[in-house]
RNA sequence: GCUUCCUUAGCUCAGCCGGUUAGAGCAUCUGACUGUUAAUCAGAGGGUCCCUGGUUCGAGCCCAGGAGGGAGCGCCA
């Protein structure tokens, strides 16, 4: 009878001893003599490793050589009290079988720390090492978060298209999707290429972004958010910045800027208290090891009030400032990120819901205020990481919508879906974007947008 | 796309004013040690000094071009 394999996680939650237990999984670090062998054992379940101990003489020598660093093993024993201190329980190994080697000249990692860049270049191995194990097993319990509380609030998941035919979105560069062939397309008379001979018969791109039919859900189905892949092809290199990455995006009927500014608060606290709750060891191994004040900055967050405030009364803060910046304010300007920290990190110290911009400088769908100057947006802004939200309410005037339209070149005829929604049954309606990956960033105190996700996409990289 | 810094052993880095045989810590290997905790101690092996060209009696070091990486900015989530 064979004896089921433990979790590292429960084993070293057990309280039941002196059983016999399986466990399997790879090997950070051997030690030892002899007479005697400690093997730490990770198996992606905690970030704690389990302690094998081993007596050398009952193991032939050949075995205990490839119980190397980076090696998978199985492991059969009995779960025992651990005679040493730093951990309460240890395996005493009756069995262990190598599933696979790990040539120690060869395998790159070690029990020492290596440097997020090099590790960003074996981005296959690094799920292995304790910091890419906090961070994934935190990005897990942030998107599951996301959907426990949508669910709990009442918004349904919708799937938004991943391929799109508009490119009328404006938010940003898009990827084209093709099937015609990069060195020969079909060329229409006029010599130009011919996409009604390309799959879809027209134009398609990756998705920027999910909002628009979100809406057309919205207006239907009262709550709902979206959950997916999101594609930007701006030349963009900044550690806030990736071409592929995850966005969630809530959109509600009969919801004015303050019940959306209400939502984003909630959400975000809720998704930070969720992390403190479920991941307190990933947290606190990365509170020591990279940025001493994470955990009193994630509780800061849960515990305060977002300071909410107008993009004019933001500009009058910046302009009696005393600091000097790079970049003059002056209203009617989008504000730096020199601007945007300076509010967040040096004059609130908490973060910043700025409402009410210009709107010249947001989208054409943001709902006119009755000044005719300002829209209703509003950008969530966080200590470290900017820009983490950006929202509105929507236009639910068919005809303001048409004029903005016009005056900012939206072609009406590609997004008559869109105005159809102002048409038919329109309602008063809100929601934001909220960049999954600079969630995870905040929650986890890395730095690099590309050390949150598994396998980042930025330019001139899609290696994996 | 712009600005700026960097590239030397498997990893992290030092390398003086341009001068003989390029160093350290860790890792790896060998040995010692009967309970280790990033174990410790002793020893050994390990180099296309990113690439190409140039200056020079002589280049890891100076110059030009290229490649790769970091940080900041812009675009945004």
């Amino acid at each position: 009878m064979s004896v089921r394999r433990s979790s590292v996680q429960d084993l070293l939650r057990s309280q039941e001893l002196e059983r016999e237990v399986v466990v399997k999984g790879w090997v950070r670090t051997r030690r030892g003599n002899k007479y005697v062998q400690f093997i730490a054992v990770n198996d992606g379940s905690t970030i704690h490793n389990l302690q094998v101990v081993a007596d050398a003489e009952k193991f032939p020598e050949e075995t205990l050589k490839d119980v190397a660093t980076g090696a998978c093993v199985s492991v059969r024993g009995q779960l025992v009290a651990s005679q040493g201190k730093g951990q309460a329980v240890e395996v005493q190994a009756v069995e262990i079988q190598v599933l696979g080697k790990a040539d120690p000249e060869q395998y790159p990692l070690q029990k020492k720390g290596h440097s997020l860049e090099f590790l960003r270049e074996i981005a296959h191995l690094r799920p292995r090492t304790n910091t890419f194990g906090a961070v994934l097993r935190l990005r897990h319990a942030l998107a599951f978060a996301v959907h426990q509380y949508f669910n709990d609030h009442g918004f349904y998941y919708i799937h938004t298209p991943i391929i799109t035919g508009s490119d009328a979105e404006g938010a940003g560069q898009m990827f084209r999707v093709t099937t015609l062939p990069a060195d020969h397309p079909p060329r229409t008379a006029s010599g130009d290429v011919d996409y009604t001979e390309d799959f879809f018969g027209k134009q398609t791109n990756l998705t920027v972004s999910g909002q628009l039919e979100g809406e057309i859900a919205a207006l239907a189905l009262g709550k709902v958010y979206t959950f997916g892949p999101t594609f930007r092809a701006e030349n963009s290199n900044t550690a806030r910045h990736l071409a592929e990455f995850w966005m969630i995006e809530p959109e509600m009927a009969f919801y004015d800027l303050q019940d959306n500014m209400e939502l984003a608060e909630d959400f975000l606290k809720y998704l930070v208290r969720y992390a403190l709750e479920k991941c307190p060891d990933d947290l606190q191994f990365l509170n020591d090891q990279y940025d001493k004040e994470l955990l009193g900055r994630l509780q800061f967050v849960v515990d305060n009030d977002f300071q909410r405030l107008t993009y004019t009364e933001a500009v009058e803060i910046l302009k009696t400032a005393k600091k000097k910046f790079e970049f003059p304010v002056d209203w009617g300007t989008d504000l730096q990120s020199e601007h945007e920290r300076y509010l967040v990190e040096k004059h609130f110290k908490k973060p910043v819901i700025l409402t009410d911009y210009p709107k010249d400088i947001k989208a054409f769908y943001m709902k006119l205020n009755d000044d005719n100057r300002t829209v209703r947006a509003m950008d969530v802004l966080f200590p470290g990481i900017g820009e983490i939200i950006g929202g509105s309410q929507r236009e639910e005037d068919l005809e303001k919508l048409r004029t903005r339209m016009q005056q900012m070149n939206v072609p009406e005829e590609e997004l008559w879906w869109y105005l159809d929604l102002r048409r038919f049954g329109s309602a008063p309606h809100a929601g934001f974007g909220l960049g999954f990956e600079r969630l995870v960033l905040f929650v986890t105190g890395m730095g690099n947008i590309r050390d949150v996700i598994p396998f980042p996409r930025f330019p001139k990289n899609a290696e994996f």
